[in-house]
DNA sequence: CTGAAAGCGCTAACAC
DNA sequence: GTGTTAGCGCTTTCAG
């Protein structure tokens, strides 16, 4: 495998190596950043001795100093959410392949943690920041961001403000909106967590009532529940109950739509065969339930990797440019066909 | 390299507020290290300065003086397994609430990315270490870790010569196969990705053969998929095609599981009419998939959480204790009942 | 091509 | 209680 590549177990800095070299330490630091400056002899003399001190250049040191981290932060919901660990890992692939580490923090969805995140991202001193906030238009912290003159990228939020990389929520909703009806559903619920904490959700209930307006459609009925991927049992059961019970429930997240199937089942009322349910985000997991759980597709990983590229490219100055990727619907076996087999008939 | 001087003029260092304020740099640092040191007035007026000029503290030259980074490395195969998202999750919660950030990269499962993170983590001085690797045995990594004296932990892996976070996998597995021989299968098939990139998963096919000697079953078949998530379909086919075919099918985890049960579908195999499937992990979408994946849980969040106290208190020096964690099996439904009515006294 | 000198922002000794 | 003095490890002029 790889050589007997000594222990670094004491701390060797680059003053030792430059010691141990007969050069000075100006000549070891090009020898790592700008070695077509140097002698080639010099320069492999260097890293020979480096080698053999097991030298690691303290990237402290040199921040401190040169004033880059080369480091990118990120600020997620949570990694529980496949939608943000792929974002995560988009990021991350791209950030690496650019010579830069990430530095992850997660909220939970709670604004405190996004302010405070945020906070002890900068004090890490990273260079770009790459996040998800509950609503870019009530938060502070970007304002503060914008302020501090440290780049941003918005990621799966969309803002007229700032720069941003998402899909297209509303449409994207109305579309499945419009899917749901041309199956046959008329009455439809949408099914989310607290508004106030994802603008997302906010987007994709105003794109459904709004496609549900165009169709011509009962206007659809929203529930909004303590937690943005768990059902709640008795809010079903209301719904279900009601005078008139929605034929189709559209969730605002896979998580939360694989939670109400489940659900459902406890209550006794089968998916698709009592009523439908569709999800959002189009993830993994999803295609594979079973019934597997129709929904509509962003590209996560996408989203990740197009916010870094957008950050890094604005790392020399300027603004970075947002990104509007596209959706798709992603079928699933969790939707019924209301429809008669041949719709003449009715 | 030709910018103007119009940069981030916004940074405030320590000194500007000493300036200010009319202290010494070193008394502003004391306001914000150990303000029990002070005189009280002194203090209000150092973080009134600091407040108006936006002051915050810069952790690369506090770290580069003091020699502490107050961050930790968190090394792990790929968010998009819940699992690892989850002990992520659990490992910052803890890292966080002891005034320590997180670092972390992921390997995807790959040998390569496993030591340039780790060198990446050590470059950037973190103080501890919790990381999930292939095969603790046959990794270099830790050795040269061992060495620099960087405490660290593992998580998931099992150890002789390291500490660890983890469950009995071996055992873990063992309990399946018993839960499963109860319910009258005999014919069983362990499912895995690639034993040489996860001790975990070797360790539970040992787990598997041992307990199926000790239940005088039939030798289990094992078969090695090449991808750790996702099913094979030729192989599946093959295995279930095969002189005996298996009545129920162990997979080495949730993912895999999943992945299986709808491969199987395609296949015309319903799961568990024509053959049980069961999972490792006891992960939350396990549950909630039709028919739900029952599985080994294992309490991820809790191995983060663990492993991080745990290399916390090693930090003042000395070895990270270990932890043995209990699973439990998971109740699904993905098994089926093969013994006769008559005989199901257990 | 290489060296000397001067810090980046902060804190730990040591004074007073 | 607070100031002074030295650097932590590195890069960056500026000389030569």
């Amino acid at each position: 495998m790889t050589h007997p590549v000594s222990q670094p177990s004491v701390r060797v800095s680059l003053t030792d190596v430059a010691r141990r070299a007969g050069v000075s330490p100006a000549t070891v630091s090009r020898a790592f950043n700008r070695p077509e400056l140097l002698n080639t002899a010099t320069l492999e003399r260097i890293i020979a001795t480096a080698q053999t001190l097991g030298f690691r250049p303290n990237r402290l040191g040199s921040s401190l100093r040169s004033g880059s981290t080369k480091t990118l932060g990120l600020l997620l919901p949570t990694m529980a959410n496949p939608v943000f660990a792929a974002c995560f890992e988009g990021a991350e692939r791209c950030a690496r392949r650019a010579g830069y580490s990430v530095m992850l923090t997660t909220t939970g969805y709670e604004y405190a943690r996004e302010i405070e995140g945020v906070r002890e991202l900068i004090d890490h001193r990273v260079e770009g920041l790459i996040l998800t906030v509950g609503n870019p238009g009530a938060s502070e912290t970007l304002a503060e961001l914008a302020g501090a003159e440290l780049p941003f990228v918005l990621a799966y939020n969309e803002s007229a403000d700032y720069p941003f990389v998402s899909i297209d929520n509303a449409t994207a909703a109305g579309d499945m909106v419009e899917h749901l009806a041309t199956l046959g559903h008329r009455h439809l619920a949408f099914l989310s967590g607290p508004l106030e904490d994802s603008d997302r959700a906010a987007a994709r209930l105003e794109g459904v009532y709004r496609r549900a307006r165009k169709l011509s459609l009962p206007t659809p009925r929203h529930v909004a529940v303590d937690h943005h991927t768990a059902a709640d049992a008795r809010r079903l059961t209301e719904l279900m109950g009601a005078h008139q019970a929605p034929d189709a429930i559209f969730c605002s997240n896979d998580l939360l739509a694989a939670s109400v199937i489940s659900t459902l089942a406890t209550l006794g009322c089968s998916v698709p065969g009592d009523v439908s349910v569709a999800g959002f985000d189009g993830t993994d997991f999803a295609s594979l339930t079973v019934p597997s759980i129709a929904s509509v597709y962003q590209p996560s990983r996408e989203i990740g990797h197009y916010a870094c590229e957008s950050l890094l490219a604005a790392l020399g100055g300027g603004v970075p440019a947002s990104h509007s990727l596209s959706h798709r619907l992603a079928g699933g076996q969790s939707l019924a066909c209301l429809l008669p087999p041949s719709s003449q008939e009715v």
